[in-house]
DNA sequence: ACCTGAACACCGTTCAAGT
DNA sequence: ACCTGAACACCGTTCAAGT
């Protein structure tokens, strides 16, 4: 029965079948998503060009609501607060939907909303006497950091797996002083990210920050 | 002619292969790893038992030689330095092959090898006065930024794109401020190595870092 | 031991056909 | 406009067959 009256699919239906498909099997085949919406593959294309497409919709609806918090920075305000927001919820908006990353940070950005965010964040690194010169470098690496955050939280475990023999060195101890699984990624992206503010803070201008 | 008396394969050619297919196509295929070697798609899991396999084999081969660099550090030396080469190489030896990066960094790494040279970067740390506590999360801090920043060494352009309108906004301002798109990433990765040893120096006992 | 070729279960995408 | 079903060119992997 083909066109049945009442609306099987729409493009939101469609990306959160892929976000659950991304959660349950970290993978994104539209075969999948058909399945678990009970429609053949073909009806997708309907809503969306190619897969390309869907990807470039899951990108939005992970990305979006990560820019309302800069809009409200009062502008005699520090830059080391809000700037420590901003990349607390990048972060945490790529980490809700860990396995769906990868797919996500091969493509740039393009969106206005993404560039609106952008500029405010670049305010606050000149506020913390981040040159001209060295804004863009700035801000591509506390990006790097976040992702790279983001990427190894999707990582069930550590980087690194030691069997009994490694167990005995250093790392092994390191390894045992470490707290629970589920809050090690974010230990580490705690601790990376004081170091990349205090890093800021390191050569800002004096009594800038607070 | 099945079987030619001359050896057609080996794990060694496969691999290359394999780099190779990454360099000019960005992604690895069974069948295009045979085309290149003018084999049967077969053949290749005569040498390799399956394509899990090949991208561990990919792994060897691109982080070798990475920990050599640092079993030669004296016991004296500072810390900064010898932990700037080893993040520097370790960056290096991903932004050497790009495209694979995505390939390798949903696994763990394994090998004993690599757990050794974990070892002397601990024992740098420790000497930054890094507590045990924190360790594993400041090494995996930098681990982080590294990848993070491996993985945009292979993006062609800048993290974000913008067009005419955008670009009339403080981002553009510092798009355009930007070297050259070949050095643009070492850029931001200098810089953000930059900020992460300052902000270890920060809290580092006096003077232990030359 | 090492390679071929057919086979199987999967992909993404297109397109004619139905309502 | 929206969905089906067949079709095509691709995957990864297995296996019997050849030498």
């Amino acid at each position: 029965m083909p066109r049945p009256r009442t609306r099987l699919l729409d493009r939101e239906r469609i990306v959160a079948a892929a976000l659950a498909e991304l959660e349950v099997n970290g993978q994104l085949t539209m075969s999948a998503v058909s399945r678990r919406l009970s429609v053949h593959v073909s009806s997708l294309y309907e809503h969306v060009r190619d897969r390309a497409e869907l990807v470039d919709l899951i990108r939005e609806v992970v990305t979006s609501g990560l820019d309302e918090d800069l809009s409200e920075v009062p502008a005699g305000a520090g830059w080391r607060e809000p700037l420590e927001q901003w990349l607390v919820s990048y972060r945490a908006a790529f980490a809700r939907h860990p396995r769906a990353i990868g797919l996500l940070t091969t493509e740039p950005i393009r969106s206005h909303r993404a560039a609106r965010g952008y500029d405010r964040v670049l305010g606050l690194l000149a506020r913390a006497g981040v040159s001209p010169q060295e804004a863009m470098a700035t801000l591509t690496a506390l990006e790097c950091f976040v992702l790279g955050s983001a990427l190894d939280a999707a990582a069930p475990d550590a980087m690194v797996e030691v069997d009994d023999d490694d167990a005995r060195g250093p790392l092994g101890e390191a390894l045992r002083a470490e707290p629970s699984p589920e809050r090690r990624a974010d230990h580490a992206f705690t601790t990376g990210l004081r170091l990349l503010l205090d890093g800021l803070a390191a050569s800002a201008p004096a009594s800038s920050s607070s």
